[in-house]
DNA sequence: GTTAGCACTCTCATCGTATGAGTGCTAATG
DNA sequence: CATTAGCACTCATACGATGAGAGTGCTAAC
């Protein structure tokens, strides 16, 4: 493998790009016959095997076994997104279509999210998925406690784009609820529209000062106020559509479909890989071994970020195997990444 | 077939049992040779293919084609487990780890469920499936309006069992948030320990009554109220350990595979069918073909309900092949179920 | 640079055969 | 009369050989 993509003429990207397209439809090698019939016969098969020889050893295409006919490496599918696809628009109509499916979710952000991933794996015939929103970042609109029993308390936190999270708090003293009442209102005055990260500081810094003071209550409150919002929470993932590649022949085998699964059920690892999107500005693509983890490095991902406003808030996009159809499943992406931030921009206004 | 269990001899009886324990823990039709070897020779092949002949005849075995050994019939296996089956009790050490693992759930409801669904697919090497209370069911601990947008009400609704529950409402008037605690506070006077399908037809009645009076707050408190607690809930299902299955021979096939998938990603169907465990009293088992969804045909449940106190909250238990480890299972669930329900008695009181 | 021709490789489907597990039936046995 | 040995028969499965077909790589000619 020479690696010099510095010699790839207009011939060889020509034709690398008519393999890729006739394999992400086929899922069948590709030969030098049918990439002539495509090129219009204008050169004969023997040619366009010098020049498949070439995308060999450049690495971008592998043969499965001696006499068959090309797929394409990751390396090739690199190639291929970033200069050689041609995007392949959504209609209008299918604009239109996914817009009227937004309209309909008036409810809670949740609910945005999970139609969000539905419409994404429908549209794509592969998995949806959806990184909802860190808490962390989020600007709160409300806390409030409810006494469970006599030691736990009900820990209610309501963010500005209207997401509920909830966790029970154990104490070692009995508070009643008329204080729990009080105790709220403190604290909802205090953090107000503040993010969870700061009023982590905040808190700190107030038990600081407090120390000195003698406000029982206050004291109280920011206690439970730390005990509320110590631990540093994981994001949440929305995933849909798995059932989907089922059909894709590269799962055939059982055990490798096992393998997808399972990987596709352990979300704390499909959620670090999501951050990782997350940090990249714009649409990112992740091709199979670009993938760090084992599990992964048969599959890809399509994602792109979605904000309310100028705020990053997480991201949403397509896992398929990596022989997906990129050229349809990036505008989608791209479109419904849009369409999403709308939707959340006109919620926090 | 003659459907005359009254002609089983004790022999009958004896071999069928064979056949099914050699069957669910093989996976491979069953000759009769080997159920003479477990016999321990004191009968012949010969004779005890008679005796397969005659189960055969009245039902309870099949043949996958003419020269294989017998398999057990869905109505082999509901006598097995009505009459046949000797449970096999979990050791002490296992009720004790199980017992751990629960005590460690401080948590909220719903931490609980999760728990307990993968306690169950984990010990069960199946599916474990959890169905959660109906929040009409439960008693109301307390209602919070949060102001989302100028018409959107977030309604937050915590149940006595801890479980939280929130869905946004729309409203054609503005409503500060002053007026919306206020809204609050009345309503929970009204509604507290209530369950929500009482509280609608309060709802209704108090409505009727307050049309003749002037108190603008209640009437809008009221109508709020009702908005909110308009829709029947459907109840919600955990569910893990679906990748367990995909070992199962009997799943081999990926199309047989992909249909199961579906079927648990269509909770709404899965809902029903363990609705009807709830109307049960006590374990309950449907094998198989005793399922009339046809997707569900393959598939064996075991389920035994969860109460808090004296209510009966919802059902817990194991989804696997019809040739599932009935003996250990159930045990497993019935000891699940009733640990489940102590921890929920605990929170509750 | 392009192409025709050709030998070569490798997969896959097909077919016949052998194998072996297991049955059902019959007749002999205690 | 229940039990059993014996035996012919049925199928599923594995195996090996064979042949077709697709596609390659190389060489020599255009």
């Amino acid at each position: 493998m020479r690696g010099a993509p510095a010699e790839l003429t207009e011939r060889h990207r020509d034709v690398l790009r008519v393999i890729i397209q006739d394999y992400i439809a086929s899922a069948e090698p590709v030969g030098s016959r049918s990439v002539a019939r495509k090129y219009g016969f204008r050169l004969s098969p023997a040619t366009i095997r010098n020049v498949m020889a070439d995308l060999a050893e450049f690495g971008y295409l592998a043969q499965p076994h001696t006499s068959a006919g090309r797929i394409p490496t990751d390396r090739g599918y690199r190639i291929y997104v970033d200069s050689l696809m041609d995007q392949c628009p959504l209609t209008r109509a299918q604009e239109g279509m996914i817009e009227k499916r937004f309209c309909h979710v008036q409810g809670e952000v949740g609910d945005l999210m999970r139609e969000a991933t539905k419409l994404l794996s429908g549209l794509s015939r592969s998995v949806g998925v959806v990184l909802a929103p860190r808490v962390d970042q989020l600007a709160i609109r409300r806390i409030e406690f409810v006494q469970q029993s006599a030691e736990r308390i009900l820990v209610i936190l309501v963010t500005t784009s209207g997401q509920v999270h909830h966790k029970m708090v154990a104490l070692d003293e009995v508070i009643p609820q008329e204080a729990l009442n009080k105790m709220a209102r403190l604290l909802n005055a205090m953090v107000e529209g503040m993010s969870l990260s700061r009023v982590r500081q905040l808190l700190v810094k107030k038990m600081a000062e407090e120390k000195a003071m003698y406000d029982e209550l206050l004291r109280q409150a920011l206690t439970l106020g730390q005990k509320s919002f110590a631990e540093e929470t994981e994001g949440e993932v929305y995933i849909d559509g798995t059932t989907n590649i089922m059909h894709e022949p590269e799962f055939a085998d059982v055990e490798k479909m096992r393998a997808i699964f399972v990987a596709f059920e352990e979300t704390s690892k499909l959620v670090r890989i999501l951050d990782q999107c997350l940090g990249q500005q714009g649409l990112t693509i992740i091709i199979g071994s670009e993938n760090v983890l084992r599990e992964w490095q048969r599959l890809s991902l399509v994602m792109a970020p979605y904000y309310s406003g100028e705020q990053l808030l997480g991201t949403l996009g397509v896992i398929g195997p990596t022989r997906m159809d990129y050229d349809k499943i990036v505008p989608l992406v791209d479109f419904t990444a849009r369409l999403v931030s709308r939707s959340l921009t006109e919620v926090a206004s």
